[in-house]
RNA sequence: GGCCAGGUAGCUCAGUUGGUACGAGCGCUCGCCUGAAAAGUGAGAGGUCGACGGUUCGACCCCGUCCCUGGCCA
């Protein structure tokens, strides 16, 4: 095992590129929007969805089939393996890579996605600190020893700033404070505050009422179902998913693989991914509601929203 | 029809040998969020303790009747 130091060294190029984003809770009907978007402003789509980045994942990450992507390019997805450990600094990378290069073939490039912080890591002047997996892994084995609140007491004596702004029993955020501490010899950062906008960009939020979300999130999963989302989560099982850090959280996922184990029978594991997606619907939108970049649409006529989309693109020029 | 168990927060259940429900987990609402983010985490709102009557200074806890649920017997 060696350590691997992610540098930080993407360069934006000169002249930074319009980004037109496409974002929202799941099942609101991003997609559609996106390839409308896409259509009408020749543009090429990049993923902004933390799941749909995995190859296999489609059927519970509601990835677009490529037959159902109108021949619009579609970037991001299905480029890492189940056992890859998903970052943000290396989304970063790659979302801005691909900005860049699709600017660069005077397309625009549409961001779409539900992953809150992909996007603001892609297009916000984000910084993110190296990661060194030992020094994580060693501040993980203590935070299991000693539990989560001496362990937020030692961040108390290197960085009681730090400590004041983290929750006591929040081990997850301990951890990654005490590691940037060790790695960056400096405290860490107190308030970061709202991100800014590192490329110009028009944020598309698509919304609708709360009750329609979660009708459309319960059928949603039926329909994965009768799609085959069993089958889909007892192949990846077979190649190592349960073992995968990231992938093994994704929801459907965990769940179907609890059933596939026998810890859950069907219906709850039903139950559970439905409630579990409506949860994740409200973090979403608690997440991009605090953004007053936003622009919000309501979502049903994605037609309508996209040309008022574009007519909003061609007067902020 | 008889016997047994049970009816307490939206759900699953704790609990009080009669003195204002200490509830818990999940769900729900609101919030936080900078290298695992479909993750992690904080706060809050919810109960006339099945119904009616009785005993008692006082009952969710005791007694009676009734209703409902599950199981067993017939």
């Amino acid at each position: 095992m060696h350590t691997e130091l992610v540098a930080n060294d993407y360069e934006p190029a000169g002249c930074l590129p319009r980004v037109v984003v496409v974002l929202g809770p799941t099942a609101v009907g991003k997609s559609s929007l996106s390839l409308d978007l896409a259509s009408a402003l020749d543009g090429e789509i990049v993923n902004a969805d933390s799941m749909q980045l995995y190859r296999g994942m489609d059927i519970g990450t509601a990835k677009l089939a490529v037959e159902q992507r109108r021949g619009i390019t579609h970037h991001l997805l299905d480029i890492w393996d189940i056992g890859h450990t998903a970052t943000v600094a290396e989304y970063q990378q790659l979302a801005r890579r691909k900005i860049e290069e699709i600017a660069a073939r005077g397309r625009t490039p549409i961001l779409v996605g539900g992953s809150g912080l992909y996007i603001n890591a892609a297009i916000d002047d984000m910084q993110f600190p190296g990661v060194d997996p030992v020094i994580r892994s060693r501040w993980e084995e203590r935070l299991e020893m000693i539990g989560p609140a001496a362990l937020h007491d030692e961040l108390a004596q290197r960085d009681p700033a730090a400590a004041t702004r983290i929750e006591r029993l929040n081990g997850r955020r301990i951890v990654r404070a005490l590691e940037v501490i060790e790695l960056t010899n400096a405290p860490y950062p107190a308030d970061l505050g709202v991100p800014a906008g590192l490329y110009p960009s028009v944020i598309v939020g698509l919304t609708r009422d709360r009750a329609e979300l979660d009708e459309r999130v319960e059928a949603r999963v039926d329909e994965m179902l009768s799609n085959g989302l069993v089958d889909e989560v007892t192949t990846l099982v077979a190649s190592g998913l349960e073992q995968a850090p990231t992938a093994s959280r994704a929801l459907g996922y965990a769940q179907f693989a609890a059933y596939l184990r026998g810890d859950l029978d069907f219906s709850s594991a039903r139950e559970r991914t439905i409630v579990a997606t409506r949860r994740y619907v409200r973090k979403q939108l608690s997440w991009f509601l605090r953004d007053e970049r936003i622009t919000w649409y309501p979502a049903p006529e994605s037609l309508t929203a996209a040309d008022a989309i574009v007519h909003q693109i061609s007067n902020s020029d």
